[in-house]
DNA sequence: TCCCTTGCTTACCTCAAGGTAGGTACCTCA
DNA sequence: TGAGGTACCTACCTTGAGGTAAGCAAGGGA
């Protein structure tokens, strides 16, 4: 427990989606992921501007848990730690891509500010 | 304002769309209507177990206001309201299919409960 | 000797999304 | 007369996701 899944049967396959990628900041990693291939924790930390560490942690150990991320861990002082897609990752990214695009074409639509990444 | 969105700008595209759809009933409301075209609200009420009526209306109204659902009301006793998807509804809901398909793979994988529809 | 770095952990707190329970209007049917 | 159905509204409360801030290990550099 505490794996901060949903009880329950899944009504369709969004609501399955949506409960390894709802979390605030998971569908934001795995885009940074995507466009970094591998990236450390700090580098994360920065490439999400206004995620807290602990949130951090917590989304990507449930990515972790749901196979989506790899962490590889290198035993140095001081500590280094990379995380990358899985192939379950690589293939739900991919899946994300077209909400990716209607959501860029509905930001530009409302003329909502989108920061380039 | 007190129309549920986030403040300040995405930082991509899946923020953005996250923003619509990103309520806990909101991609089963698209779904729904995207499998029956039309639904009255007690119909949806019926097909989403566990909602409430009141979460149920204020997704709805989110869902309207963002122009994803259309709001059909006949003024009749009992009262008739309809619900179902605009242009950009359905649009969305494309957009959302590879998310389905990748959620259904994978509660098949995992060997979780999936009710069909 | 002290501080700096990285990748965490822990305790605590906040706030808003969501849930519960009641009420409303209006008409129909028994 | 009153129960039932529809599509809401309103006030209140709970819960948990997320935010804040502090500490820790272990070595390197000043």
């Amino acid at each position: 427990m505490a794996s901060g899944h949903r009880t329950g049967p899944y009504l369709c396959g969004i609501d399955a989606a949506m409960d390894v990628v709802g979390g605030k900041w998971k569908a934001l990693i795995l885009w940074e992921l995507h466009n970094h291939g591998v990236r450390r924790f700090g580098e994360l930390r920065r490439g999400l501007p206004g995620v807290s560490e602990k949130v951090l942690i917590q989304q990507l150990r449930e990515l972790e848990e749901d196979d989506i991320v790899h962490r590889e861990v290198y035993r140095e002082v001081p500590p280094k730690v990379e995380y990358s897609l899985t192939e379950h990752g690589t293939a739900l990214n991919a899946a994300l891509e077209p909400l990716a695009l209607w959501g860029a074409r509905r930001s530009e639509r409302i003329g909502a500010e989108l920061i380039p990444h």
